[in-house]
DNA sequence: ATATTATGAACGATCGTTCGTTCAATATGA
DNA sequence: TCATATTGAACGAACGATCGTTCATAATAT
């Protein structure tokens, strides 16, 4: 996907057309414009959601929950064109509301699976009870997705950074014995 | 700036130089080229970590100096625009190396001076003994990002969210007495 | 034969940049 | 001191390229 290569503004609609081996004209039989295109893509990113989702519906025990969680969501962000489709959306959703709309949508559904994970954590005495169980589940998002943006600028890979970004969360959630 | 309002890419030269007072060729006597603007405000937000790190040079124990931090980078970014120009600039920096490099060393300004805390905090015992202290220091500024940018996507004021935000931060790194 | 899909030339707009020109300020020579 | 030469900042018209989009036409399927 080119948006990867140019950013969503530098792309032409015919660098989009060509790689999806569409001609010009047909493409705007599909799409009501180039908005459009970036639209369906934000909408893509839901599916690839579908995984984190199953892991964090699990009903074992929090924090063993969680550590599959962080480890699957590194794994997916460890792919710089995860990392870079993200930002790319980010930065669009700053000016364009139905972007924004999608990518807080994209972004709810995991953090509200993640919040329940974490009350239910709280109630069995696993996670330290945490002021608002729902910032918390962002801000685990957020640093996840925050050290995949540091190891794709700085080149380090996802492997090299997890570990550390790993007990960050767990030291803040987890219960201490 | 305009940069803020449209976006780096959706900003013709005629706006930057309309919007700066000067007129489109006078803006090439000043500028080599559209790029060079870019160039120029990531350089100018260097100056403005200045307050941050004085804060952080400070000699008082860690955990007041981080909280102390935290606060006051948070207040920073409440405000909308300072996030959206980190975000602009962010991902830029994906795609153009100058802009990464000039990123990147902003950033280890604050990185840097945060990490020296962490190691004073941890030899104090006044802070867990974390893995790596300067990339617990990286994650920090993440969090704190991270949580602005999304208090600025949702519309909640950065008061509202910061208190977790802290919260979070301090659990993972203070030592639990 | 009719409806649907695919095509790329063409459009007007705007892009980043260049360039010839103007002109006030300064330096130089008398 | 006055006249002349030199400078470089400021300007905006103009350039070629590319932008997103439209549309008349051609191909294909029903």
């Amino acid at each position: 996907m080119c948006f990867l290569e140019r950013g969503y503004h530098q792309t032409g609609v015919r660098d989009i057309a060509t790689r999806a081996g569409v001609s010009l004209g047909n493409l705007y039989n599909h799409f009501r414009g180039k908005h459009d295109v970036l639209v369906e893509i934000a909408m893509l990113e839901r599916r690839e959601m579908e995984p984190f989702l199953k892991i964090l519906n699990s009903n074992t025990p929090a924090p063993k929950v969680l550590k599959k969680f962080i480890r699957a969501y590194a794994k997916y962000l460890a792919a710089p064109e995860n990392v870079i489709l993200t930002l790319e959306i980010s930065s669009e959703a700053v000016r364009q509301p139905d972007i924004a709309r999608l990518f807080v949508e994209n972004r709810s559904s995991l953090t509200d699976a993640l919040e329940t994970v974490v009350r239910r954590g709280i109630t069995d005495g696993d996670l330290r009870a945490v002021p608002d169980p729902l910032q918390a589940s962002q801000l685990v998002i957020e640093v996840l997705e925050g050290s995949a943006y540091r190891s794709v600028l700085s080149e380090i890979p996802m492997t090299r950074v997890i570990g550390c970004t790993e007990d960050f969360i767990l030291n803040s959630l987890l219960m201490r014995q």
